[in-house]
DNA sequence: CTACATCTCTATCACTGATAGAGAACTCTA
DNA sequence: TAGAGTTCTCTATCAGTGATAGAGATGTAG
């Protein structure tokens, strides 16, 4: 089979899913294509280049086509929805997020961006607020789920680590983390409820009467 | 001068003002300490701990206390200069989010969630609304850093790159981005404006009336 | 059959984080 | 002061990384 760029960054992604982004090494890589790794070279620039490839598939894969909403639906819920896909396609692989905060000049994400900008200001939002909106929950996003990938700490950072101490110094962080998670309350909820907070505005909070 | 973990991050901190992250490794560091590299293992398990003590040494420098808002003062205006503080914490170093994002179990980030949940609670915001609007503004801050520190692309990722036809392809965002930065508007303003979105919501905006 | 372009190879570079284990240097006792 | 033990730094070395030079194979057009 031909090598070409395309079958190197579909290749690439498989080696991602079974290693993390640090397992994407251009000899592991070679190996799997039946290749060597100088080979790689006559096909990608360099390994930047690889890792903002890698960034646009899995961005293709959650979003092979960008719809607008359609005319009945609410530009809240549909831009709700756009942010929960876009964590969907970070979480799908290991370190999606750190890929796309490392990959340069994403077009999938211009297009999102445009896409995004461009309904709600057909829908009578003025430019200006469009792009704080959109702006803010796409960087949130990948902030968001950036944190959330991030890997627990090894057992040389947790070998000093004293949990009750941690409570003790950060009680109403632990309290806000208990009481949130009550039963049948998932980290989804939590990610659709910071959406909430961002377009709604802390004025409109949905959940339990509490 | 003896070596110890505290003198091998401040030169750390040192290297990375001069050369960035990557250019952080412990044989340049070793160098600047006039020491040979294996020495810094006596003092440090490895690099990921240094990572992590470099953006504790960060943090520490731009929030060496945490005060609580004056009574006086209202919650908002205090969160939003806390997070304004934030990011002046990671700008000030090149790669400051991705150093803080690597980061793992940040004593200093927990402090500053704690100090702003309990400061919101406080003030008579349910607990479960406090998690939220401060786990959006810490997330959104280091993901709009993030983004805002990321290495302009390369010589070789622009080869191909057509600037007309890129403003042709997004016209909404190329609008949103010449439409915002009229004279006196910074990144500054910009970054305030996000945070306004979230803390105050879409109803509340600020700036030159258009 | 030849010449050219396309693609892959071997060999090698400079550099990275990390470990093993020898050896200084310092400190605390007897 | 002598020696033992701890604390720290050294040399030597490892496996692995991204990347390049340049030889060689492969295919294709004239």
């Amino acid at each position: 089979m031909a090598l070409d760029k395309q079958r190197i960054v579909t290749e690439a992604v498989a080696l991602l899913d079974a290693e993390g982004l640090d397992g994407v090494t251009t000899r592991k890589l070679a190996a799997r294509l039946g290749v060597q790794s100088p080979t790689l070279y006559w096909h990608i620039p360099n390994k930047a280049a690889l890792v903002t490839a890698i960034a646009e598939a899995i961005l293709e894969q959650q979003f092979p086509e960008l719809a607008a909403p359609a005319p009945e639906e609410c530009w809240q819920d549909w831009l709700i929805g756009l942010a929960e896909r876009l964590r969907r396609a970070l979480l799908a692989h290991p370190d999606g997020a750190r890929i796309i905060s490392a990959s340069q000049l994403s077009l999938k994400m211009a297009a999102i961006s445009e896409l995004a900008m461009s309904t709600l200001v057909g829908r009578g939002i003025p430019l200006r607020q469009a792009r704080l909106v959109v702006l803010t929950v796409l960087r949130f996003t990948v902030g968001y789920v950036l944190e959330e990938q991030a890997g627990r700490p090894d057992a040389d950072a947790l070998d000093g680590f004293d949990m009750a101490a941690y409570a003790a110094a950060y009680p109403t962080v632990m309290a806000g983390v208990t009481e949130y998670f009550q039963p049948g309350r998932t980290v989804d909820d939590l990610f659709r409820d910071c959406l909430e907070q961002i377009i709604h505005g802390p004025a409109a909070q949905s959940g339990p009467t509490s």
